[in-house]
RNA sequence: GUGGAUAUAGCUCAGUUGGUUAGAGCGCCAGAUUGUGGCUCUGGAGGCCGUCGGUUCGAAUCCGAUUAUCCACCCCA
């Protein structure tokens, strides 16, 4: 085919046979979400490109190179977003939503974008679900966002997952720890390969990743953010810790934790699945307790996480989980000759009124063909209706799977029947 | 940004050492006597062989470039 235009790359169209899958898993985000009290909020996908200059840590690969940011008509920067948190922190701060209202507990589904280059589960537009509780300064935000993590892949039906917790402190333990670990990998500097000698002098967490023998072996007598965490720090992830016991999740405290955005303080945390080869964080999220204040808002607490759809979608996939079946029925109206045309179109209003999936031919095939059609897209039942069934006030209902027939009056009978076979449907 | 693989029908793929009108399976559409689907049979539609250029009498096939897809790395959700 020669279209004059095809799709941009690293974007992709969600089509019907997949798009079912992701309405069925965006559906468990917010209904697990609203039982623990989160509200949908949505913003814009472009906003101007200071905001995540601020969000995201100016150095960032993310900012650096992978925003689609470009001028405006009025000459302004401005930037698709990259993640979900800095827009959803702006809109609460710029319409005080916060105010008198902590804590305040927002959830999200956004298309976020990032000029990367395209490979399985990931794409230059992706969706990314999140939520975020403001004004939580307990370790039990953080402790109930896990668990709402936790709770939506149990509902899902996710194996192999762990949860990794770690702490990267405030500003000053931060600051003291990066540097004890960047005195620490100089000395070795030498041993390490040279993918962790930039890494060195760019973000030194990072060489904690390095899948070199010899660097792994480095890391393994490096100091941990934890013995560098002040007194407060450390206590909040005791609390953490024992909160994260009394929701009976389990986890396991990874010093070696990095997230890829700077606004993380105190708790960072990740959803790991661990089948096959390499581990795939599909869940991302920590505390950004000085976020707000850095926007030039209150002084705020926050703590949310992000999930990539994409991925989950994929990991799903892969352990071959249920994306929900159809509980609902499905009806196809086939009149009996052209005279019964606008009775089948009476029939199908009916039963469309009550809530039922109903479709009758609208191009003219013939009655065979019609049945054909019916039975690929998989109707429950067929309905004839024919001069014979009209003069009686009636209509003949075939139970495509069964392949039975019967007769039924079109009198109130006729939307009670299809009611309860909706109901025993349901159960 | 770095490295590797691939590109033929809606989908999955064949296509000999370059040689007439490019194939299969699945899917799609239509028929196999009048108001009935799934199975079977018959027929049909659908391709600028990713795009551009080169070599050649002749290119889906060889060469180059380009674009896209997939995989690994970087990075990240």
């Amino acid at each position: 085919m020669n279209l004059i235009s095809k799709r941009i790359r690293g974007m992709q169209d969600i089509l019907p046979g997949e798009s079912e899958k992701w309405e069925y898993v965006e559906n468990v985000l917010k209904k697990k979400s609203k039982l623990f009290g989160f509200k949908i909020i949505r913003t814009p996908v472009l906003e101007h490109t200071n905001l995540f200059e601020r969000t995201s840590g100016e150095t960032s690969d993310i900012v650096k190179k992978e925003m689609y940011t470009f001028l405006d008509k009025g000459e302004r920067s401005v930037s698709l977003r990259p993640e979900g948190t800095a827009g959803v922190l702006r809109a609460v701060l710029e319409n005080g939503l916060h105010d008198g209202n902590l804590p305040l507990k927002l959830m999200y589904v956004s298309s976020c974008y990032r000029y990367e280059k395209p490979q399985s589960g990931r794409y230059r537009e992706f969706f990314q679900f999140g939520l975020e509780i403001f004004g939580g300064k307990s370790a039990l935000a953080d402790a109930e966002v896990i668990c709402v993590a936790k709770s939506i892949f149990n509902d899902l039906g996710i194996k192999n997952l762990e949860l990794e917790i770690n702490a990267v402190g405030c500003k000053e333990c931060k600051s003291a720890y990066n540097k004890a670990l960047e005195n620490y990998f100089i000395v070795h500097k030498e041993n390490l390969c040279e993918l962790c000698g930039d890494r060195l002098e760019r973000n030194p967490m990072r060489i904690f990743d390095c899948k070199n023998d010899k660097c792994k072996n480095i890391c393994k007598n490096a100091p941990t953010v934890l013995e560098y965490l002040c007194a407060q720090c450390a206590l909040h992830l005791e609390h953490l810790k024992e909160y994260l016991e009394v929701f009976n999740i389990k986890y396991r405290v990874n010093p070696h934790i990095v997230r890829g955005l700077d606004y993380y303080t105190k708790t960072v945390f990740e959803f790991i699945i661990n089948s096959g080869e390499a581990p795939l964080t599909v869940c991302g999220g920590g505390r950004y307790d000085n976020l707000s204040k850095e926007l030039g808002g209150a002084d705020m607490c926050a703590v949310g996480f992000g999930i990539g759809l994409e991925r989950l979608l994929l990991i799903m996939q892969d352990q071959k989980l249920s994306f929900g079946g159809n509980s609902n029925i499905h009806v196809y109206v086939i009149p009996l000759g052209e005279t019964c045309k606008n009775k089948s179109i009476e029939i199908s209003q009916r039963l469309r009124n009550i809530g039922i999936a109903t479709e009758q031919d609208i191009v003219g095939r013939n009655l065979k063909s019609q049945m054909k059609y019916a039975n690929k897209i998989k109707c429950d039942y067929c309905i004839f209706c024919g001069n014979q069934e009209i003069e009686n006030n009636t209509v003949k209902i075939k139970n495509m799977s069964a392949g039975n027939e019967f007769t039924l009056n079109l009198d109130e009978d006729f939307e009670k029947y299809f009611l309860n076979l909706t109901n025993s449907k349901l159960q």
